[in-house]
DNA sequence: GCCAACGTTGGC
DNA sequence: GCCAACGTTGGC
C-alpha cells in the first residue's frame, strides 16, 4: 500500500465537506498539474492520504482513502485531466502543522517542505508513521 | 497582500 | 528545442 497527501484550500474544499460526503467519497477534481495527475494515476485502492489546508489552517486535519480509480476528470472536457474518488477515513485527533513538519528533522524530504505547491504528492510509510504519531494516532493503524 | 518558486505558453 | 514572459500557487 502506497501513501500520499491531498492539499485542499478549504475555502474550496474543506475536510468539513469531505466528511459529509461519507463513504461514498468524492472526486478529487480540479488538477491541471501533470505530476499530480501521475501520481494519482498511480494509485490503487485503499490507499491512504493526508488531507492538508493549504492557504488557510495548514496543517493536516484528517486521513482519506482511494476508493475509486484515476478516471476523467469530469469538471472538464480536456481528456488529459483525470483524478480519483476518495472518502474520509478518520479526523486527526490532532491537526499536525506545517510548522511542526519543518521542526521536525524526519520530516526534512518530505515533498509538503520541498515542494509546497505540488497538490498531490507521495509520502513514504516512514513519514506517514512520523507524522501519524505526531498527530496523536497510534502508528500501528 | 506580497512575492518566490514553479509550470506553462508561445515566439523564434 | 530554447527561453523569456506570463500566470498560478501557497507560505509568510
Amino acid at each position: 500500500m502506497a501513501y500520499w497527501l491531498f492539499k485542499s484550500e478549504p475555502s474550496t474544499w474543506s475536510w468539513e465537506m469531505q466528511k459529509k460526503k461519507g463513504d461514498a467519497g468524492q472526486q478529487w477534481d480540479g488538477v491541471r498539474n501533470y505530476q499530480a495527475r501521475n501520481n494519482m494515476r498511480a494509485m490503487k485502492i485503499g490507499d491512504l492520504g493526508f488531507f492538508y489546508h493549504s492557504n488557510e489552517g495548514l496543517e493536516v486535519v484528517g486521513i482519506v482513502e482511494v476508493c475509486a480509480l484515476a478516471h476523467r476528470d469530469t469538471t472538464t472536457d480536456d481528456e488529459r485531466w483525470e483524478c480519483v474518488d476518495v472518502r474520509a477515513v478518520r479526523d486527526m485527533p490532532k491537526p499536525v502543522t506545517m510548522k511542526d513538519i519543518k521542526a521536525n528533522p524526519k520530516l526534512k524530504e518530505m515533498v509538503l517542505v520541498n515542494n509546497s505547491r505540488l497538490s498531490v504528492q507521495p509520502v513514504t510509510k516512514e513519514e506517514w508513521i512520523e507524522v501519524c504519531r505526531m498527530g496523536g494516532l497510534d502508528p500501528a493503524q
